[in-house]
DNA sequence: TTCCTTTACGCAATCGGTTGTTTTTAATTT
DNA sequence: AAATTAAAAACAACCGATTGCGTAAAGGAA
């Protein structure tokens, strides 16, 4: 530990008057190695601190046992998760990941795989960035046997791997929720094209739920969002109640805009969830602590980590490049609390 | 972007007619080479979708434009929040960043320093965990000349950068403000010494503003959690609000504990701050968003994250190993909310 | 003893840029 | 035109591990 310059198998060979080729197979216990010899070779390798250069062996094998992870931002509780998920059942089996914010820029977007092409991953995970429209700058990693997985926020037309839940069923069930407890009159906040397909899944399923049990569907009950955050979510709530016929039910596709209703209510006077019940996404650690507690619609972030970091472990190296990739759905699930429990 | 092998440098050297130094010096903008040769090797490059293999220029240069970071989790807002910090710095200045998690575990944690020294990152920057006691396993980067940072929770009486606030002075505003709100029975929830010194200090300077004061230290009023959990915090108010003479303000090192100690006042038909005024720590999101507000004492993880990428980049290459390591010192204000303000 | 297998290990090329040194070419000077 | 110098590009070693192929030694069969 005291070099200072790192051990390499040539040291190794020399001080065992061995050849480099047979250290590094001593090293992984080849077959063609004898056990006498592979133990003088590990005993050594330890004594004299060495560690493996990946870069050498990487640059060798031309694959380097790293995952590159492309998302918008760690900084949302489902996508930090999204990373535990993967990291965690990376190293299980010895990867380590790369992460990089594309803070949804395009612009960035595209540099950063880019720079992960680079690095030679032997993989990548990635949420597309809002801007993102034109997904060709992926295709260097098809075209290169690299696996590539997309989550949660997923390209159309584009025959990759994908984890994803069912957007459509989700907002289905959480409409259908509210209407279990009685409203009639169910507001939904939604968002532009510009989010991709996710959120429109979801409207999807808001409004089948209401036309399949006979509730009306109110252009003014449905909000357009520019933007998924607690003050748009307030600004929306305040148009919504400022309404002569005012919902008594919201499905907000995301926590922080049901909590942003759940307050506006509170401040009008409004209760919930007997006024006004409520049902947000995620299932974000906020939903449990707010007062009322938020009824969610989980969204395994960790468990689509894991798979879809399990996809590319198991992915990389097979050539079955002209296959169709396969479509992972993971479950979600209702979580009823004091939001919209009209017990 | 069709082939199926990468583009490398002999590629375009013999499409060219050059040598590969050429190219290779032509694509960095070596003054040796002339601004024709430069022009025509970019535009070839660039038709030929030459993406450079960073592995190939690690290996031969022994480094590889790559920051390690080593936490406990991500899933925390202030350590997600600190690798986003660190990510974008590091980029701006072309360098990827390598995340891995010790779960507080002393035993990953040593063994993903040998990771990271094996993939030959340029620098590292690390959050301890919680069962680290001995740090001798990262003797193996201060060794190597690789910059090392210690932020948040950083060992002591080991030479190296640290990137940290000043917790006891933290603590004596946070426990002063609430003094000056008139609370006379300041409670406060610490952690045991497996924590390392960040609880310990702040409990310092909690003590020392109530001595400064003339406020009574009553040991009753401290209560040491194993864990820095909601429902610790619960018991540990209930056990407070229990008390003959219960307390009339709290200073919690988080904000969780916080908002715990606040729900459970709540529950217990204690006003908040009337009657018990609460100030966490951490300005984590959800101290926003609570009702009551949350008083705090900002916790500049991004901040923190940018100096500490910053430091580790512009050490990178410094031989000067044998120097005193600086400590930075990042501002924390006390942020008044109403939890806690008896206006 | 000779021939044939195994077993155990060495040789040398390879991955793809980088860089110190040398050679070639072009430009400038006398 | 010859000599000097600067500019441009080539040569070749190098980083460290991996691996196909070759070979020597040891053991067994004929």
């Amino acid at each position: 530990m005291e070099e200072h310059r790192p051990v390499t198998i040539y040291d190794i060979a020399e001080r065992l008057n061995l050849a480099t080729s047979t250290i590094s197979r001593a090293l992984k216990d080849h077959h063609s190695i004898s056990d006498k010899t592979i133990k003088k070779v590990k005993k050594t390798a330890e004594e004299m601190g060495f560690v493996p250069n990946t870069l050498a062996a990487g640059l060798r094998g031309n694959k380097t046992k790293t995952i590159g992870v492309l998302i918008p931002t760690i900084t949302q509780p489902f996508l930090s998760s999204l990373i535990s998920g993967i990291e965690v059942t990376a190293r299980k089996s010895d990867y380590s990941v790369i992460i990089m914010q594309s803070h949804d820029s395009y612009e960035d977007e595209v540099n950063m795989t880019k720079s992960l092409y680079s690095s030679r991953v032997s993989g990548v995970i990635c949420s597309l960035a809002m801007e993102t429209k034109d997904t060709s700058h992926f295709q260097q990693f098809s075209n290169n046997n690299i696996p590539l997985v997309f989550v949660d926020r997923v390209p159309k037309g584009y025959n990759t791997f994908r984890v994803v839940i069912d957007n459509y069923t989700a907002g289905y069930k959480a409409t259908k929720h509210l209407i279990d407890q009685g409203c009639k009159r169910i507001a939904h906040l939604t968002a532009g094209a510009e989010f991709g397909n996710l959120y429109k899944e979801r409207k999807r399923g808001y409004l089948d739920a209401l036309t399949d049990h006979g509730l009306p569907v109110k252009e003014e009950w449905i909000i357009n969002l520019k933007a998924m955050t607690y003050d748009a979510g307030v600004k929306a709530c305040q148009k919504l109640f400022g309404l002569k016929v005012p919902p008594d039910g919201l499905f907000a596709p995301g926590d922080i805009l049901a909590v942003s209703a759940v307050q506006t209510a509170k401040k009008r006077g409004i209760k919930v969830p007997q006024d006004f019940a409520v049902i947000g996404f995620n299932n974000d650690p906020i939903s449990e602590i707010i007062e009322p507690n938020i009824s969610t619609i989980t969204h395994p972030a960790d468990k689509m980590g894991k798979a879809a970091a399990n996809i590319v472990i198991d992915t990389i190296g097979s050539r079955k490049e002209e296959e169709a990739k396969e479509i992972t759905f993971l479950n979600t699930e209702v979580l009823i609390r004091e939001s919209s429990k009209r017990a």
